[in-house]
DNA sequence: CGACAAGTTGATGAGCGTCAACACTCGTGG
DNA sequence: CCACGAGTGTTGACGCTCATCAACTTGTCG
């Protein structure tokens, strides 16, 4: 059996829910292009983004039918998508794909815990820095990698105030006054509301620990 | 080649620090009895606990021969240890032990978002709640449970108070206070500085989701 | 008993949330 | 072509929650 023969291509449309919490997984998933929200949400309208799932990363519960979260398309989604059932006889015979989910959910734990710092600890200033600042070097690492490192980075946000805020922690008023404060100071630039002009790393990235440049 | 050829018992004081953030890691290690605090700081003295460790979770990052936080003990310890060395060739020999990982990392990458959505978007009050109901719903668990359920938990807190303020992303004095909140609104009691006594869970989980009862 | 760490309580203010008004973009239809 | 409205983002005024600083109490161990 190949891999090839039960996987399934499916494009999904900014917005849509792909499945809710606790509800059952309709498939198990990698992003082929575009990002995914992972979100948590309490009773009243209180809700935190607990993940963001970029191109490689995959999507669903090994060895559950069902999730502890809602995940949503936050840009227009290409999927690679496995049929639930087949998934758990698939790692059976390819153990290597075991082992490769494995090494991604340790590196999910350790950016789940680096955001932990982030919402426990920073103050929303930081916060915003840090966000960018992670997006910054993920355009720059997915960019091709032969040139040096451009000092003048143009980063896609892909992310709505609103998923912003929920990520960061803050309300969307917060996230834009930050916004304004970032940009003049002169660390950022935003040509439009889903981009950002990073002119100079070293101070973004002091932004995002210290507050204050 | 037998695990128990190559396990070692080691002992920890309280207050101990196992490893540090990027530092070699000495050994890999199963959490015997005790908890372990695992953290992270920022250039200040400020600094987040990202996860906390009870008997049966393991210590280390598999894979990679440092980790990206610190780890402290919070109690007196036992632990079993591993060398690292060795661990690889383990995990090779014995692919269920890879699996049993796997399982465990996964329930820790969603207990971490659980906490994200707590450090994010819930206040004192809720947070405090939040980690007392965790405690207690891990002592019921622990506790033979022939018993149906006693409506009257008794909890050790095993952490102290900068400890729990490190933990919910506070200050030790805003912990102070919603003890003292929760305790005057009877939804808890303190016999001691290290004990919580539940007497109405149910009281307790409104607490943590909904701040006023 | 005295000294030091750990926890509690009070007074005050900064940071961020809340509510409200306003600006901007885009698609629809007269 | 402009008017209109809905959706999204920005900015201002104000108040509440929680951090900060400080004094005090309690517990612990020599």
């Amino acid at each position: 059996m190949r891999l090839n023969a039960i996987a399934r291509h499916k494009r999904i449309a900014r917005g849509q829910i792909i499945f809710r919490c606790d509800e059952e997984l309709p498939y198990f998933a990698n992003v082929v292009s575009g990002v995914v929200k992972l979100s948590k949400a309490l009773g009243d309208s209180r809700q935190q983004i607990v993940g963001l799932q970029f191109p490689s990363d995959f999507l669903g519960r090994p060895f559950r039918d069902r999730s502890p979260h809602d995940a949503e398309a936050a840009t227009e989604l290409d999927l690679c998508t496995y049929p639930s059932g087949q998934f758990e006889c698939l790692i059976k015979e390819f153990p290597g794909i075991e082992h490769r989910l494995f090494e991604r959910t340790l590196d999910e734990l350790d950016a789940a815990r680096e955001w932990m710092l982030m919402l426990g600890r920073k103050s929303a200033r930081e916060k915003l820095a840090s966000l960018v600042l992670m997006i910054a070097k993920r355009t720059q690492t997915m960019g091709c990698s032969t040139r040096p490192m451009p000092e003048h980075l143009v980063c896609d946000l892909s992310l709505s105030r609103t998923a912003i805020a929920d990520f960061l922690g803050l309300t969307i008023e917060t996230v834009s006054r930050q916004f304004s404060a970032l940009k003049s100071d002169g660390i950022i630039a935003l040509p439009s509301h889903r981009e950002v002009v990073v002119p100079n790393l070293a101070r973004l990235e002091q932004a995002a620990e210290v507050d204050m440049g």
